[in-house]
DNA sequence: CAGCCTTTTTACGGGTTCTTTACGCGCTCG
DNA sequence: CGAGCGCGTAAAGAACCCGTAAAAAGGCTG
């Protein structure tokens, strides 16, 4: 695997200085911006397998940048914002950034950050095929089986299964799943939730009432667990 | 690795040069500051990995300095305080300080909380994956084991956990936990904390009366340890 | 326009989690 | 040496959340 190269945003010139040195000590490979119209057009022509978007640039909005990105690419979008920009970090997250790191920050952390999102860019495009016990789903194909015959799966069911799919192993929020199968403005309805998270178990799982794959987080929202293929 | 810079901001010339003696060393490089004013600027010029402030400074509060280093950097902070302070040393630890050592103390317990937050600065809330013996807590994925078996955490002892962990081998103070895991309405109520601390000592150590990682540091908050990974 | 499938809505029971209260112990300070 | 404070511990009631079922509403197709 060679090393990922990493798109930084950023203006102020110390914080970009201290920020390469902390990328180029791990090894990825990075390309400077010094502001958003130069971000764009790098994201495009240098190809970088993430991006790092300081929040408070003088020449545009960092949500316009994001946009931009998310127009055509996926790739994973960390945002950097100062403590007193909340409610631009949570237009940032809505506008399609992945994650956020608050300013003033620890390398580590803003490494680890890097570390969680290409991991998951990378499995974001992996395997399309889920083993649930007795039942296997592709989603690619749209399809569910159980013990080898079809199992029909409703738009929002596959929708809410997929959503799962894509943090396999992790908690997705109640908001989160709310807010990318019905959409944002169901957030809070979460007997949604509820209703379809059954009808799920009871057409995969071998004992709904005990499901091994379907998992609560009771208060949080729901995770999926799948067996290796 | 290069030797760690070191920012000692005292007034007593007495103390000063013990604390260098014990520095040098170490090998630690050492940047001396006489007065609070002199401390603020030799945080941004010299560029330290970790700053010491005596509590008792003449021309400024201590809380002030650490509020201005904090107002844009992460780098670890040490507060010095004599026994007579307690109030000021937590005031200290709420204004962004990472840890505290009481005047009188021993070189050894000093360069012990040295270590511990340059480590920390180095690693950063990075791994993701807690080891405290026998249990094991996945912060990213929210999941935890102990000898391998899944232990159940409640919304609440996980957002107790992940914020002490954010602050690892540091002290958190009673005031920042309640603000951060009930809200700022809550801070004062402390039984809640007691009575949380309890349970996520019940679920992860070996012997909750004598807990080896959940410490509780009487009259100022709680502080975590952890394994190396 | 009739019938079927899907989605939305409503209601209730049971279990988990949170909150609140009370008490005992050890430590510190007067 | 006694009082007071802070912490740990236990337990019970309240609040909340989830699962479940079933009916009503909506939409598509023949």
């Amino acid at each position: 695997m060679t090393a990922a190269t990493i798109l930084l945003v950023e203006d102020e010139p110390e914080i970009r200085r201290f920020l390469r040195a902390a990328l180029d000590a791990e090894g990825y490979r990075v390309v400077e911006s010094a502001n958003a119209r130069r971000g764009t057009i790098d994201a495009g022509t240098r190809k970088p397998d993430l991006a790092i978007i300081d929040l408070g640039l003088p020449d545009l909005d960092g949500r316009e940048v994001i946009r931009q990105i998310r127009s055509w690419s996926s790739m994973p979008i960390l945002v950097l914002s100062a403590r007193s920009e909340e409610q631009s970090k949570i237009a940032a997250l809505d506008a399609g950034a992945d994650d956020y790191v608050t300013k003033p920050f620890g390398v580590g952390e803003l490494l680890a950050r890097i570390r969680a999102a290409l991991r998951h860019g990378a499995r974001a495009a992996g395997g399309q095929v889920l083993r649930l016990g007795a039942a296997t789903v592709d989603l690619g194909k749209r399809r569910a089986l159980r013990d080898g015959v079809e199992v029909r799966l409703t738009p929002i069911e596959f929708r809410l299964l997929a959503c799962l799919a894509k943090h396999l192993d992790m908690v997705v929020t109640q908001r989160q799943l709310l807010a990318e199968v019905w959409g944002p403005s169901y957030i809070g309805q979460t007997h949604y939730l509820r209703v379809y998270m059954k009808q799920l178990r009871d057409k995969l799982e071998a004992d709904p009432v005990r499901p091994k794959y379907l998992i609560t987080e009771t208060g949080v929202g729901y995770r999926l667990l799948a067996d290796e293929a």
